[in-house]
RNA sequence: GUGGUCGUAGCUCAAUGGUAGAGCCCCAGAUUGUGGUUCUGGUUGUUGCGGGUUCGAGUCCCGUCGGCCACCCCA
């Protein structure tokens, strides 16, 4: 029996891994001001095939459950969110800073940097229509990504608006019903014949061809990247209005993240989605809002291919996963004595392991050794003293067992 | 969903169509209370699975499942 296809089994390296992925994401989430939340893992099929766009709903990993209902494994967060908003806004003071970390899914032939289940945080802010809250989700984006020991020369913001776009083709008088279309068409240049491009985009062809290639300019856009400069994180960002993003709610600011020499796949994406929360709650609660989500499965790769964000991450796990002190219990009738120590040493908060069954001495300290273990204290012969040994220097003293807390605090 | 490619021990990989191996890891020892090194010994495979060709298949053919790559799509 093996996991299902696109599922990981998370050992306790990669656990720890992840864990210092999620930290950190945490850790400049609050230091930005956002506060976590979460919402439930399945959710009415209805709420993504209503608004997400006709595209997500093939990769929906969904079912009926025993009560008949239509049911989805959550793909993203943001319908989730704009439930919530929708439901609650009136027990906040505006504007909202969330964060979330959690599972998502979808139902699709795995690849690399792309499973059926991966961990995301979102970040977003509900209740702000000044650029600033745009600049300050990107500003949070960009952190979050330095935190991790990445620079401008590993990875890249890509920032575009859709209003730039939409602005165009209220000016070429294209009917609204069309936007979303031709946002698609230029959402796929690039990955698709130039041919196909023209030929979809008929006579707005020539135009919009023009603009992505000599790039787009617009004011929003300029204000938004000296917010940046601002910051000092401007070479951090780059403006290119071919970035559109596939989902359909989008209306203002969209970006993504990507590593610098292009070999992964987007490390995070987002925008603006002013009109989402009206849609989802029926007109009931207007709210603008603007968020973004970074993966924990291309975020790994790009670590785990940068030499300085590896060595962080290891050196970080591996600390994490050290134990302070382990127990060497070198006769069985001092069990129940270093039984009673260990107890006491875990009560002070420090990581401490013994050997469940009797064992040889060397094995003992071997398992000290293995498990990082910065002191070992042995209880044998010399009871009422134990030694204590700093694993490191090879340093040994003989102290009474009721010193072993205090000795222990100026060892370690 | 479509196409290509690969699948051998827990891991990394060997083996002209002719008896399935190495290293690492793991476990146990080196006269019984001291760790990173060393030495010795040991466990592990229906060669992903199912058919077929052949005197004989890990090796060739077909199917299937899984991984990887490209397409599709991208939250």
């Amino acid at each position: 029996m093996q996991a299902l296809p696109g599922f990981r089994d998370f050992l306790p390296s990669d656990c720890a891994a992840r864990n210092y992925i999620f930290a950190r994401w945490r850790d400049v989430a609050r230091r930005c001001g956002f506060v976590e939340w979460d919402g439930p893992v399945l959710e009415p099929t209805d709420l993504y095939q209503k608004k997400s766009g006709p595209e997500i709903v093939t990769q929906l990993f969904n079912f009926t459950d025993k009560g008949e209902r239509e049911v989805a494994m959550r793909p993203e967060l943001t319908p989730t969110l704009a439930r919530v908003v929708a439901a609650h806004e009136r027990e906040f003071r505006k504007p909202l800073k969330w964060f979330s970390i959690g599972q998502f899914f979808r139902y699709e032939k795995q690849q690399r940097g792309r499973l059926r289940e991966h961990f995301q945080l979102n970040c977003d802010i509900i209740g702000e229509t000044a650029l600033a809250a745009d600049i300050e989700l990107v500003a949070l984006c960009i952190d979050i990504v330095r935190a991790f020991g990445f620079t401008e020369k590993d990875f890249v913001v890509r920032i575009s608006d859709r209003e730039f776009w939409t602005e165009f083709l209220r000016s070429q008088k294209v009917a609204p019903e069309r936007w979303d279309e031709i946002l698609q068409v230029i959402d796929k240049f690039g990955r698709e014949p130039r041919e196909k491009t023209t030929e979809k985009l008929g006579q707005l062809a020539d135009p919009v061809l023009r603009i992505l290639s000599e790039g787009g300019k617009s004011e929003k856009l300029d204000q938004l990247v000296d917010g940046l400069r601002a910051r000092g994180l401007a070479d951090f960002v780059d403006v290119d209005v071919r970035v559109v993003r596939g989902l359909a709610y989008y209306t203002g600011i969209v970006f993504e993240v990507f590593d610098r020499a292009g070999k992964f796949r987007a490390i995070a994406g987002g925008g603006r989605y002013d009109n989402l929360i009206e849609q989802l709650s029926d007109g009931a609660v207007s709210i603008p809002a603007l968020g973004f989500a970074m993966g924990d499965v291309v975020l790994g790769e790009l670590i785990r291919e940068t030499a300085s964000a590896r060595e962080a991450m290891q050196k970080a796990t591996a600390a994490e996963q050290k134990i302070d002190i382990y127990i060497v219990i070198a006769k069985e009738e001092r069990r129940a004595d270093a039984l009673a120590q260990i107890q006491k040493l875990r009560d002070r908060g420090y990581r401490v392991d013994y050997p469940l069954a009797p064992d040889k001495v060397a094995k003992q300290f071997q398992t000290a050794e293995q498990l990082g273990a910065g002191i070992a204290i042995l209880f044998g012969d010399e009871w009422p003293q134990v030694k204590v040994k700093t694993l490191a220097t090879r340093e040994e003293v003989l102290v009474l067992h009721d010193e072993i807390i205090t000795r222990v605090a100026n060892l370690l």
